[in-house]
DNA sequence: AACAATTTTGCAAACGTTTGCAAAAAAACT
DNA sequence: AGTTTTTTTGCAAACGTTTGCAAAATTGTT
């Protein structure tokens, strides 16, 4: 097979710029890549030049030279669903901002050996790494003695020793449960999240403490046990409606769940909101497409995406940032799913 | 400022490697990066000592000397719909069985200069590319003359030089207007999606041929554009449900326009699908959650990520593939939201 | 046992940047 | 005009790989 693939396609380089401008390439370079002294005329000659010949930085030599890749990183669970969606968003907002890349990876393959997988991550080329994923622990500790750059999003840290950005939690838990108490609903179900996820932790607390501050006995029997997915859900709520004594309202600890549990509700025959009130949590884009509306607890997922890019560049410009905390605030988004107690 | 932050947080290198299990650094590479020929005992010595030491390979550096960087580029407008979620996860299921990566670029904030954009794509570091995205055109040239590989997912290339993968258009809309006709239905509107990508076409177009094909004539009045987003999609049915012969079914040429669709003619005081039928396309996950679930026309989205990247692959270890068009078919999926004519 | 053929290994030269250090040029003082 | 200071530039040495080529080791032939 006479396969005569040119194996090199040339590409622009920094030389090539230098050449067509008349300056070393370290000129070029310093031009290109910051603000360090370079006379005006130069600098324009410079730039003038790269773009004439279409020049490109090869992201792979910088990185390897020792300077900023411009990626970043974020690992998550999976693409495929509209919390992450929003918090994307935002993300990749801010980060074209400042023209940097995104690159995207999913935990749900690397099973178990998640640890040797972050060495990959923060040996490679990313600049730092935003983390939307439970269970996180072990390869925090090899993120620290790195001082490699993460943020933690919407899960916190119990040693207190990251970068976290979230939102208010317990605070969004009592306001739901509240609401639902001031429609007059005594009989309230909770479908918790994933519970190794702090914050259904802090939902789940929420809820109890609206309980017991409106004089309501905390009752373990209408606590269902969900995992922030549908399927988990649905059988959650189905498990609360069989109850001998079925609550007339249900706090979904996400709207994912919500959904849940609408289809289980709906399938035993009873109504939304006239026989059963639902609340969510999230308030994903979906949440005023179902029907009806679903009345939820709105996390503000596009800033806390934004906000974690910030705080990520911030420890990437200027390493050694002590630990930051940062918690949006939540807030009930009255729709159609809720109503007084029938 | 006594800033003495050691630069140098050195890694495990290939070096190390070689030390450690006693051979050169080209043996190690060639036991790393490929199957060349070495014996099987150093293989296995330098197998250890790279697992030991807990090496992990530099991209940069890999991609730099020529070698492949196992990452891939998917090109999408953004995050946030379901539709891209489900191909995405598509993508990272079949990328994940091969060891490779993803890098997103979103095209949203690039407006205009996606010239110079793709060649930084191509220029940069990944292996190819994947484009989710609408009005491609002037870089497709760039792509071929370099040699670099790519797949078009969901949008023809009209000079039919590139590989693509979509599904059944044509046929999938035929369906859809044919099952409405079966229903009763004479009077049909049709909201497009933005004309500019080749699946809206060919959608009009196979509802226009269902129409024919049964004798109804084709009226222009019936034809509101939209562009595959849900706010221009709610438009398109306010105008359709204005005219002064009002269409009693509505095929939207995606879920997303089938779900504005829904709002409007909810909003006009109408019954889904008693009084007016709405059927869909694509069969992203919340068509099954919304209230009526909708009635719509699957495309395997998932598939055709998978397929996408398999195509990919295969151009990648085989430069100069000749083009492909794989087309998946689509299926009607009955649900809830269409009923025989009032 | 000598030689040829084949398989396995190692050396060195890229790949395209960044950056410390020193040289050159320009500006600011005497 | 001669110094000193400051700003601007260039050289060279990394960074961690891959890979062509040649040397060394192994195997096969006679």
């Amino acid at each position: 097979m006479d396969a005569n693939t040119s194996r090199k396609n040339r590409h622009v380089t920094i030389v090539d710029v230098a050449r067509e401008s008349g300056v070393s390439y370290s000129t070029v370079s310093r031009v290109l890549s910051g603000f360090e002294f370079v006379k005006d005329e130069t600098r324009q000659r410079v730039l003038n030049a790269a773009q004439r010949l279409g020049y490109v930085v090869n992201i792979g030599a910088r990185s390897l030279a020792g300077g900023k890749s411009k990626i970043i990183g974020v690992l998550v669970p999976g693409l495929d669903n509209g919390y992450i969606g929003e918090i994307a968003r935002g993300i990749d907002e801010e980060l074209s901002r400042v023209n940097y890349d995104l690159m995207v990876y999913t935990t749900h393959r690397h099973q178990g050996k998640e640890l040797t997988y972050a060495r990959a991550i923060a040996n490679g080329l990313t600049d730092g790494l935003l983390l939307i994923v439970p269970l996180v622990r072990d390869y925090l500790q090899a993120f620290q003695e790195q001082q490699f750059p993460y943020v933690l999003i919407d899960q916190g840290d119990p040693t207190n020793r990251s970068h976290v950005v979230d939102s208010t939690n317990w605070q969004g838990a009592y306001e739901a449960t509240k609401y639902l108490i001031e429609l007059g609903h005594q009989r309230i179900g909770i479908i918790t999240g994933l519970m190794e996820i702090t914050s259904a932790g802090e939902r789940l607390e929420g809820y109890k403490s609206a309980l017991t501050d409106h004089n309501i006995a905390f009752d373990p029997d209408l606590v269902a046990i969900g995992d922030f997915w549908q399927p988990s859900a649905y059988q959650a709520a189905l498990d609360l409606m069989s109850l001998k004594n079925p609550p007339t309202a249900i706090f979904a600890s996400n709207d994912l769940s919500a959904f849940g549990a609408m289809e289980a509700v709906r399938e035993s025959g009873l109504r939304i909101p006239e026989d059963v009130s639902i609340i969510g949590f999230d308030d994903v884009p979906q949440a005023a497409l179902v029907h009806p509306k679903l009345t939820t607890v709105r996390q503000p997922l596009d800033q806390i995406g934004r906000v974690a890019v910030r705080m990520l560049l911030e420890q990437i410009d200027n390493p050694g940032h002590p630990p930051r905390r940062v918690t949006l605030a939540t807030r009930l988004v009255v729709r159609d799913s809720c109503a007084s107690r029938p």
